[in-house]
DNA sequence: TTTTTTATGTAATGTACATTACAAACCTAT
DNA sequence: ATAGGTTTGTAATGTACATTACATAAAAAA
């Protein structure tokens, strides 16, 4: 009866544990135990009450079996389920210990590659793609222009859209780099274009100004921030909350750019005849470029 | 299920039930769902009581949270919650992209996730640690001077990275943006520098022209490229090939950043002392021109 | 049979929990 | 400032639960 301290634990999930002890078990036992294997692990994740009327016996009867396989309480049990159930949840996309296998996690490459990954998972859960859409299609409209413009870190990614949405559509502008210039680019939004701000932490008062003037100027403003939201936020028609910390202290812009590049990829598809068209020209200024400098040469 | 308010149910998971009401929310409450989101569905098999505390707030808010989302009680919410565990999961064919990545597989936003995860995993393959390393080292050494260079696309990854190391460590260069000045930067660089270069496809002469005529000048240089490697790799001390294909046609600069970003981190890390001096006065600086806000957490 | 052992259930108990009522704090606008 | 609303937390309450103690039933051994 009482051999709570026999718990061979070389096994892997409960669902093991308990398989390698199927001959011990007595008939009300063997409810029990046939009922958490044939509905694992959910059959767990009820109240021992629950439990125990899905088995037909009775409470007790579900702590001792339970004490017999290894566990010291209803409720520790349970817990480990959760554990188990969270381990097997938890990112589908990173595929964690692919690399976590062959390479010590200490390493910066890992760790960075951990960060990266669970941000970007976060972050895809924090945006709908209902809300996502509605930006491709608000980009989607070229009889408005597009502008762009970015903060001290994040101009980097300003530009890195630029040039690719340059090339598929119409009417987009990138805000100059001297921040003495935005004012004289204001003059070009008109009402309802659309401006694309980059403002994560720390917020800066130069791109909050120059959106507050965008907005009284009717323009729309799609946002790229972090997981805190810069104040622009309550200007913003949509905003992208991304998250960019890591544990470590840095913050990281990979995801930014992610997001940046997962709009490029769906305004382009949405666009693709006419972004065929654009880019088909590009190779050929292209071509003509280079045969005008060999010539030079 | 009687329900108290509101609740739009045309959604299918609980998830989208949240994301589709994101602006709804009060600070407190954007503290539940975003960690429910992030952490979904396993932070919502939980005691009211843990919930909250993994949240920072009170059970009382938790409560109202969930009624404002559409439930009678944290109880129907989490059975709810619990029955579409259920499902998922005896449905073993769908359950991956299920959640975190939610919804159709088709969609934009999970189809470059899965691209850039990819990339960044097979990237990772091919770069040893030794090499990472290596590379650590030769940044660090800062009587050397370091210039970075990039192409029409990978400008934006060279800003980026300048961005950043200009803060960790002296002597940090970025070539200008016109290529016509591009010689003319040549004439800073001395034996030993390092040159950092980004070139992927399509490979630019320019780029290539600097990179012979750097190394003529006795420098070393660091190449990130892709999977087919810049010619500019016969060059190069050290070439990282980073994947940056999708199958859809498209190529990726995330995974690129992101060993730009790793770079960044690891010389943070093995500079710090520096670094943190650093930052300090840039800190302080930033204070007197008052161009930042305070951090808002 | 009677006794002992094993198996299971009933009922009692204390704890953790969900829920509600209320009050304090915090905005926002006049 | 101050009155209105809103947002949030504290504290109280009743319920569901896990757990234990005890009792009964069944089976095995004597």
């Amino acid at each position: 009866m009482s051999d709570i301290s026999t718990k061979p634990d070389n096994s892997h999930t409960i669902a093991e544990l308990i398989r390698s002890q199927l001959n011990r078990f007595s008939p009300a036992e063997i409810k029990i135990v046939n009922h958490l294997l044939a509905n694992y692990p959910m059959a767990g994740m009820v109240s021992i009450t629950e439990l125990s009327e899905n088995c037909g016996v009775s409470t007790p009867t579900v702590m001792r079996t339970l004490k017999k396989i290894g566990y010291s309480s209803f409720t520790t049990f349970q817990k480990e389920l959760k554990d188990e159930l969270q381990q097997t949840l938890s990112d589908p996309i990173t595929k964690h210990d692919k690399w976590a296998a062959d390479a010590p996690e200490s390493h910066v490459l890992n760790r960075v590659a951990d960060t990266v990954t669970t941000n970007l998972r976060h972050s895809l859960n924090q945006v709908s793609h209902e809300q996502f859409d509605a930006i491709i299609d608000l980009l989607a409209e070229q009889d408005k222009a597009l502008h762009i413009v970015g903060g001290r870190i994040t101009s980097a990614f300003a530009r890195y859209m630029n040039t690719h949405l340059e090339v598929i559509r119409e009417n987009v502008y990138i805000f100059p780099e001297a921040v003495a210039l935005w004012p004289h680019h204001l003059l070009k939004i008109k009402p309802n274009d659309v401006l694309i701000v980059f403002d994560v932490r720390r917020y800066e008062q130069d791109l909050i100004t120059i959106s507050r003037l965008a907005n009284a100027r009717g323009a729309k403003i799609i946002l790229f921030t972090d997981q805190w939201l810069s104040p622009i936020a309550s200007e913003a028609i949509h905003t992208l909350p991304i998250r960019i910390e890591g544990k470590s202290g840095w913050d990281s812009g990979v995801v930014t750019l992610f997001f940046a590049e997962a709009i490029v990829v769906a305004l382009e598809e949405k666009l693709w005849t006419q972004t065929a068209e654009r880019m088909r020209e590009l190779e050929d200024m292209f071509d003509l470029t280079e045969r005008f400098k060999k010539r030079i040469e």
